[in-house]
DNA sequence: GTAGGACCGATGTCCACGAC
DNA sequence: GTCGTGGACATCGGTCCTAC
């Protein structure tokens, strides 16, 4: 098919045969006229076809030339277009982040409101379980029976009706919930109240040959029981002390949680010990943890060595190197630093300690974290500092590193023990809690006035932290928190063109008119507070956990390695505990080396130098490197801003 | 005495900046 | 645009220190 398209070979070969057809011709011409010998033809000839070489060159540079300018200027759009995507994909990623964020947020609201709406349906109702059924039963009868032995008054005048809830397919001895709709929810909740101060309901009591008891609850919708099943399974396990339900909504209650670990640095091996502990925290219900040897300096600000949904008080070393304290405890919870040793070179390998006042179930709480440097005897301190801490404080707790073993007899553990005896302080445990290659030693002690407050005692090895135990305790305070929400108001991203329309949108000639200045000012302010929170409208943000990205498989991976070969060392017959603990070490070692190496992958990727800036010093702050905003003093005086 | 971690100095690399 | 310079920073190896 002929086409119009001529390329450069096409174009090339045209030149080269109209040129050759030009010089043959000429020749010939000459040959014809002037009878030139063949030598000067050739001659001719050759001048001819060296021109001709040197204007193929040309054209070959010129040509070669041009491919290379369209080349870079090819490569130049290819850049400017990876670099316009990468931006999009930067910018994207946030929107979509927060396009996320909103809609979880919507989701909840409605799934809340959906709640509230069944809530309220069933809040006239309660639900009798544990009562077989009897084909010639009278429900009503039986919920008046009830009522006559929880003493409350005449059931006909509290309730509309009573029916089983699954009656179809019933036999006789099945047992199956009851539903009683009262009139009115304050007669319900009466009569509730009435039951859950007894809670002695029997089926004796209701002319029944058995001593079950008989429950009664509040209807809960789909979603409520599925929490309550939840949250009953939890209690099963020992993760909850009590699961309960008021107004429809489910409420549960747990135990305070405590540890301690000697850390032996809290931020060796760059951070990742520090990273391991974060896990930990975050993958296991601790309410305080407490920390000994944190090596901190003053170079590290709370932020750097910050855990999410905790705060932190520690009392670094100052004097030199090692020692120090730090306590993690819940943001939610209330605490008062009492006391802190002043680590100076004048008390230089003297004792630390770190004295804490908790507010628990409305009873204040000592607890004392203390080091003791080896070669040092604290029981002399520790008698001083409880003479003059424990006597505004029913329950005291004491945890730390004493460096004393307990499981050896010597002189210094005769004198702590006396000084714990002297404030009727008991330690627990009896296992040893630092462990060596050439022995152990209980040296980790948790130490209460308050026996009856420990519902669980017991340790961990953490190899991640060091080669001392982490002893934890349950203690029976109520640790239920609830979930944290921010409320805030967005004075960065709003509609001026809608504040603008909202203001000039306020009725002023009314305002004018008014003769009162109080009614004045009260009017003002009124439609101000419309306008705020019109145009700023309070917003609700759930703290969520950073994820570690860069606590992969393959870290986790090594670390249960690294543990698992712990274990095998620790409880290793003689003969094979070299063997085992050069196992644990080359584990330990390739731990940490994976660690520092999906830490390097994770970070080069993270802060890309291609990204763009505002996202890479958005995810440089996130790393806890910079000024600490919320540290920052407030220079202006509140009376002159209001 | 040993293990583990911090500290310190030497060295190399990278990058910003200014001169040409 | 290229080159030189200086500062910041990372890395490495040795040494010191602490805890046990």
């Amino acid at each position: 098919m002929a086409t119009n398209t001529t390329t450069v070979d096409d174009t090339n070969n045209n030149k080269q045969s109209s040129f050759v057809q030009g010089c043959q011709s000429s020749i010939d011409g000459r040959i014809g006229e002037n009878s030139m010998t063949l030598d000067i033809a050739v001659r001719m000839l050759m001048m001819q076809f060296t021109e001709m070489k040197l204007m193929l060159e040309t054209f070959r540079n010129d040509f070669n030339r041009k491919i290379d300018t369209i080349k870079s200027e090819l490569q130049g759009k290819v850049s400017g277009l990876q670099s316009d995507i990468t931006t999009l994909k930067a910018e994207y990623e946030g929107k979509f982040v927060n396009q996320d964020a909103t809609l979880g947020q919507i989701n909840h609201r409605v799934n809340h409101l959906h709640l509230n709406i069944d809530a309220l349906e069933n809040q006239k109702e309660l639900i009798i379980s544990g009562v077989p059924f009897a084909s010639d039963e009278d429900p009503d009868a039986l919920f008046a029976t009830i009522c006559r032995q929880l003493e409350c008054s005449g059931g006909e005048e509290l309730l509309t009706s009573t029916r089983r809830i699954h009656v179809n397919r019933l036999k006789d001895g099945d047992v199956s919930p009851l539903l009683v709709e009262f009139a009115l929810k304050t007669t319900r909740d009466r009569f509730y109240s009435t039951y859950l101060r007894r809670r002695d309901l029997k089926l004796r009591h209701l002319g029944m040959p058995s001593d079950r008891r008989v429950f009664i609850n509040e209807n809960l919708n789909a979603g409520a029981r599925e929490v309550k099943k939840a949250a009953l399974l939890l209690k099963k396990v020992g993760k909850l002390t009590s699961v309960f339900t008021k107004g429809g909504i489910v409420h549960v209650k747990r135990r305070l949680n405590i540890c301690h670990g000697n850390s032996q640095s809290l931020c060796a091996r760059k951070n990742s010990k520090l990273e391991e502990v974060r896990a930990v925290l975050s993958s296991h219900i601790v309410d305080i943890a407490c920390f000994t040897e944190s090596w901190l300096t003053a170079s590290r600000n709370n932020r750097s060595i910050g855990v999410q949904g905790y705060s932190v008080v520690r009392n670094d070393r100052v004097y030199k190197r090692g020692g120090g304290i730090a306590v993690y405890y819940r943001d939610t919870m209330s605490c008062t630093k009492i006391f802190n040793t002043e680590l100076t070179t004048e008390s230089a390998d003297k004792t630390e300690c770190l004295a804490l006042e908790f507010r628990l179930n409305g009873f204040k709480v000592l607890l004392l974290v203390v080091y003791n440097p080896p070669d040092n005897n604290c029981a002399s301190f520790l008698e001083e500092k409880l003479t003059s801490l424990t006597l505004h404080y029913e329950s005291v707790f004491l945890v730390g590193d004493f460096n004393t073993d307990l499981l050896q007899a010597s002189n210094k553990r005769t004198l702590l023990l006396s000084a714990f005896e002297s404030f009727s302080l008991v330690p627990y445990g009896c296992e040893p809690t630092h462990y060596h290659d050439t022995g152990c030693s209980q040296l980790d002690l948790l130490v209460t006035n308050d026996r009856d407050k420990i519902l669980r005692f017991g340790q961990v090895d953490f190899p991640g932290l060091s080669q001392h135990d982490l002893i934890y305790a349950s203690l029976d305070f109520d640790a239920t928190q609830t979930p944290t929400v921010n409320n805030y108001r967005d004075y960065v991203h709003f509609d001026a063109d809608a504040l603008k329309t909202a203001t000039i949108s306020i009725p002023w000639r009314n305002f004018y008119a008014i003769s009162d200045p109080n009614h004045s000012l009260e009017f003002f302010t009124e439609q101000l507070k419309i306008v705020h929170d019109t145009c700023f409208p309070l917003r609700t943000s759930s703290r969520r956990n950073a994820s570690n990205r860069w606590f992969t498989g393959d870290v986790q991976r090594a670390i249960l390695e690294r543990d698992l070969a712990y274990k095998d060392w620790r409880t290793a017959a003689p003969d094979v505990k070299d063997l085992k603990r050069h196992t644990y070490k080359t584990l330990r070692n390739r731990a940490n080396s994976v660690i520092e190496r999906a830490k390097k992958t994770f970070l080069g990727g993270h802060l890309d130098a291609n990204i763009p800036s505002k996202l890479l010093w958005t995810r440089v702050k996130n790393l806890g490197v910079g000024k600490d905003k919320s540290s920052q003093p407030c220079d202006h005086d509140p009376d002159e801003v209001n």
